[in-house]
DNA sequence: TTTCGACTGTTTTACCGATATAGTCGAAAG
DNA sequence: CTTTCGACTATATCGGTAAAACAGTCGAAA
């Protein structure tokens, strides 16, 4: 019964939590702070969780989860695929500016970072690309898309919206992002989609 | 009549200043280094530039010099536009990994970059996103290629070489490449090249 | 069971002297 | 008159250290 209340004590310091670390990056934050944010006292933070580490992994993790969540109900939808592609990359686009941790997670190289985050990461990016691959092959079975290698042409999808990310935002540090730079981002992403449809498209 | 001589020493000093920077990067190399490369004193290094930035300044330049004229014969070149643009991919590649001071400017955000660093890199820039323009252009008169704005498809090309290049480098400094992300790089950009091309191509 | 003040050991920061380095200058060599 | 360089200066970088900030612990109390 005080499951429930230990779940939203959690819940609360995580949300504290997301906060500081999108506003500030994850170095920046200290325990003191997200315990003031919530009015406990630091120490109590670790009757929940063991380490900071901790904290932000769950953070990132419940950030992967909703985007991964969020893309699945387009391709459970009942559109056609290449307009299943078309809405996944305007999500996309979308919940890369309002999930900043995860987003920002992307901007650090996966060489330096610790062992435990690479997995978390790299899983989280399989399973983009079996999402990429399912609308693509879904387009093939339709006859809708004609290629020769979804799975390829999905990492290939997958790694040039990553650099396309990159071109763009690597070198902001938290929230500075210059208008016009979003704006070219947004463009150029959707203009990449849109030609890369024509041509995975079957239609002259 | 010495202005030949001239030339030869900044050119010899520009060699092994080339070689230098290339090897350990800008900062990490001294103009003592590069004047012991070729027997010289350091003092003798000021009689031909005025700074160290002044000779990193003209290798680059160099080095986009080179670059730019290579593409250019394959713009002048009798080839269909779509070949075109795939030779000058595959020439990208290659430049990519000769011309490392280049390539390595690449990786550096140009915020923080000197104005006059700033200058040179978008004015070539400029340059590079002119010659894919006019392969473009060129493959729409033909009726070989069908697209709407040749200038704004020219630029997403760009941002995403430019994309798929931090994808897999950024993070290495210099000379650490591991084979596997070259190849990658190789693969996921040829793959990219191609399928653009279906997606501008006109026949079906 | 949950909270917290007081504490500890370690990491990060701030400072400072020593070293390294870009750039200058005037003299000398060709 | 052109080119080279040794000796010099002023600034930037680096290594070490003391102080401060921080993650994490513990035992007591609510």
């Amino acid at each position: 019964m005080d499951e429930k209340l230990t779940r939203d004590k959690e819940d609360l310091i995580l949300q504290a939590a997301q906060h500081r670390f999108a506003a500030y990056g994850y170095s920046k934050v200290t325990m003191d702070e997200i315990a003031d944010d919530i009015g406990m006292a630091k120490a109590s933070l670790y009757y929940y969780f063991p380490t900071k580490e901790a904290i932000f992994r769950s953070v990132v993790q419940h950030e992967q989860e909703e985007f991964l969540s969020r893309i699945k109900t387009i391709i459970e939808g009942t559109l056609p695929a290449s307009q299943k592609f078309l809405e996944y990359i305007r999500l996309r686009i979308k919940l890369t500016e309002q999930l900043s941790n995860l987003s920002h997670f992307h901007k650090q190289g996966w060489n330096d970072v610790k062992p435990i985050f690479k997995n978390l990461f790299s899983e989280f990016l399989q399973q983009e690309l079996r999402q990429i691959g399912h609308i693509l092959n879904e387009g093939k079975k339709n006859h809708e898309f004609r290629l020769d290698h979804p799975q390829k042409t999905a990492s290939m999808i997958l790694h040039i919206l990553q650099g396309l990310h990159l071109r763009f935002f690597r070198g902001y540090d938290h929230h500075a992002i210059v208008e016009s730079d979003r704006v070219s981002y947004e463009h150029e992403t959707l203009l990449f989609a849109e030609t890369i449809l024509q041509g995975i498209g079957s239609k002259s």
